[in-house]
DNA sequence: TAATATAGTTAGGAATACCTAATAATCCAA
DNA sequence: TTGGATTATTAGGTATTCCTAACTATATTA
């Protein structure tokens, strides 16, 4: 198989990541679940779920349920903490109202290193982060002014 | 054919955007050109036109030249302006070294919207708009500190 | 426990976006 | 003007990622 050193897809990633809400917020990731989480029908679940397998990134047997294994929860988890990092961004920041910031986060997460992801993290602690200088209040400003 | 309205695919972009940028450095955009640009093999271009030309994009006929509609250009133009923006974000804000942040607006650009690009924009801007208060510089600063 | 509802999988197919190899069109220079 | 180099296309194939319809396994409940 030997697509251990592989990037995932971005698609891949998404279902990584659904796993990961899954397990977390309750019990066993089933495939109903992640299949309307990502609004996707069910047989594509399996393909994914097979794919990741292969991947050694979960458990799975057909009909079985799903965990994340050591290396798929390493790989979830960073996916996570990127799309964490990103949504409050766009709305501490860029002051983006959640759901939109919460779909972009979803769309950029896949297209951005860790490099980017961690200086944006910087950025939005540096500017939102209960400094007294209040910035981001100053950047609304500013967007009034001309009209952003 | 009525795909009109549908938004173009990060792959069509890519190709919209080279053949923008083919045009406007010199004459006519020829398919190695693009092959070359872009970093796919010729026949993926040709069927990448076929497709841009049947979204009325570009004005294409086999083995003639391509240019870009009317509709095109105002789409390609959009897209280009998107790098543009989030390239500037990367580089003058984050501080990014000038070929990953080109990479990465590459990768970005499609997953963003108007609202969120045009806020960043203006947060580029707003920081590095050669005010004299130095935020960049204190952000770099702050990025020292915290080993970002 | 047997019938039924729900969940999961197979089977088969479509769209996108690539590729290589082979062929056809075009261009240029002797 | 014609033959060789270059460029573009066709033909045929692969991988991903999604879909619907049909079938099978599991779970629930009467």
């Amino acid at each position: 198989m030997a697509h251990n050193r592989e990037q995932l897809s971005a698609s891949l990633e998404d279902y990584l990541e659904a796993i990961f809400h899954l397990s977390a917020q309750g019990q066993v990731a089933r495939s109903k679940d992640i299949a309307d989480r990502l609004h996707v029908a069910r047989p594509s679940v399996t393909g994914a779920l097979r794919s990741l397998a292969s991947r050694r990134l979960i458990h799975y047997k057909p009909y079985g349920f799903v965990t994340l294994t050591r290396t798929g929860n390493r790989q979830a988890q960073r996916v996570v903490e990127k799309h964490r990092i990103l949504k409050s961004f766009f709305t501490e920041v860029l002051g983006i109202k959640a759901t939109e910031a919460q779909e972009a986060a979803c769309r950029a997460e896949h297209a951005l290193g860790p490099e980017i992801v961690d200086r944006l993290m910087g950025l939005t602690e540096f500017l939102a982060g209960g400094d007294k200088r209040d910035w981001v209040g100053q950047f609304r400003a500013y967007c009034r002014d001309s009209r952003i």
